[in-house]
DNA sequence: GCGTTTGGCGTCATCACAAG
DNA sequence: CTTGTGATGACGCCAAACGC
């Protein structure tokens, strides 16, 4: 069997795989057996060895004769020349000893040396400093890729024209294969960067959504706050109408309290079940702040002292709620908003009034239960009064609005007469 | 069932006015 | 001038209708 050898011509640096048989006073016995710091003679093509073989007079001729470096061999030419395209062999250094009995001035050195390759014997740069060099190319390719896209042809054909010309030994020493393969990897690193910008958006847009839904917990977590310390001075309110027992009892239960509403209810049904009398109701001024002429109903919300005494005295929740109402936002408030803001669907041009401040609201219901919860101990009974409220408060809007009208009515009748 | 609106009825306060 | 009476308006309360 012939084992073939790639070598590398020093006198033009070209390579390509040849019979062993080329390489003079070469024999080796397996595929690791040469010395690649070596330089051997050997004929430039197959024919002219076996030529000197016929005729051995001619051996020795200096012009069918070149001085090359062995870099690897093999069983099988193919083999061979395809291992040397996908692997990367490093031309090694010759030693300075061959080199100068071959009479060969170089200057390889450490650097590594770009193979030229014909088209028939395609090569790889070898494997150290490959970095640098495939930086190189990758740099001439995108700049071959640019004026590729600038002239409207295609990087192959630009390629194509480029490597044609030959003249210019940057374009010459780029392998097709290597080009295509970077092509292939560029065009895969666009696909991916497509994916990435795509998982971008994505993000982006759940992130928006995650943002808006933060917002509304938000909103729901500030509202159970409210919702919290109002059922929190309900809780206050039961127990210092129910008389408290000893104040640590009250502690107690405000340390427990962590779910308001079970906890009100807990505390009554105790309260009414155990305890054996019914202390006198507290007085609802001792709940009110009084302070420069005006009653604190808590919540920052203050009524002129005068006008409460007198509310205090008025007969019937619904007298109760409507002056209550009036005392918080008056008259020419109230006759521009509804109790819930909800617009009526009997006109056609509804448009909704704003609605009346849940808190305020739930003062005046608190004040009424106040009231109430000093005529009778009956729950039903309070729930039913209490659900009143903002039926008696739109009731007194509308009232409101119809006494305006009246005056209204009166004032154009007037006008009319005069 | 609830909120809103309309409309009606009753009550109360106020006013005008006649009668004493 | 005082008093009784009717008219009037403001207000409270209620019912019904409507849409959700």
């Amino acid at each position: 069997r012939t084992m073939y050898a790639f070598v590398r011509f020093l006198e033009d640096n070209v390579c390509y795989a040849l019979p062993v048989s080329c390489v003079q006073d070469f024999s080796p016995t397996s595929q690791l057996d040469f010395d690649n710091q070596k330089v051997y003679t050997v004929y430039r093509n197959p024919e002219e060895a076996e030529e000197d073989e016929e005729s051995p007079g001619q051996w020795g001729d200096r012009l069918l004769l070149h001085k090359a470096q062995i870099l690897a061999l093999a069983e099988d030419k193919t083999d061979l020349e395809n291992s040397v395209m996908q692997k990367k062999i490093k031309i090694p250094k010759l030693s300075l000893n061959h080199v100068e009995e071959a009479g060969e001035v170089t200057d390889y050195g450490e650097e590594d040396v770009e193979l030229r390759h014909s088209k028939r014997h395609d090569g790889r740069k070898q494997s150290e400093g490959t970095h640098k060099s495939i930086e190189a190319v990758v740099a001439r390719l995108e700049k071959q890729n640019g004026m590729s896209l600038s002239n409207t042809s295609s990087p192959e054909e630009a390629f194509m024209e480029s490597s044609e010309g030959m003249n210019n030994m940057d374009d010459a020493v780029v392998p097709r294969i290597l080009y295509e393969e970077l092509l292939r990897s560029y065009q895969q690193q666009q696909e991916e960067m497509r994916h990435i910008q795509q998982e971008l958006e994505r993000t982006r847009r759940q992130l928006v959504q995650q943002a808006k839904k933060l917002k509304e917990y938000g909103a729901l977590v500030s509202e159970m706050k409210e919702l919290r310390d109002l059922n929190r001075r309900l809780q206050d309110v039961l127990l210092l109408r129910l008389g408290s027992g000893p104040a640590i009892e009250l502690e107690k239960v405000k340390a427990e309290s962590i779910e308001p509403e079970p906890e009100v209810q807990k505390t009554f049904n105790e309260e009414a079940n155990t305890s054996t009398y019914y202390p006198a109701p507290v007085p609802v001024m001792d709940k009110y702040i009084l302070e420069n002429g005006k009653v604190h109903l808590g919540s920052g919300i203050w009524v002129d002292e005068e006008k409460w005494h007198q509310l205090q005295v008025t007969q019937g929740d619904s007298k109760y709620t409507k002056n209550l109402a009036v005392m918080i936002w008056g008259t020419d408030v109230l006759k521009n908003r509804s109790v819930t803001g909800v617009a009526t669907k009997k006109k056609k041009d509804a448009v909704p009034k704003p609605p009346l401040s849940p808190h305020k609201l739930s003062i005046v219901r608190e004040c009424l239960y106040d009231r109430i919860a000093q005529e009778t101990v009956d729950e039903t009974e309070i729930a039913q009064r209490l659900s009143k409220v903002n039926k008696y408060i739109c009731e007194k809007i509308m009232d409101i609005n119809k006494s305006c009208k009246n005056e209204e009515r009166r004032e154009s009748a007037k006008y009319n007469l005069q």
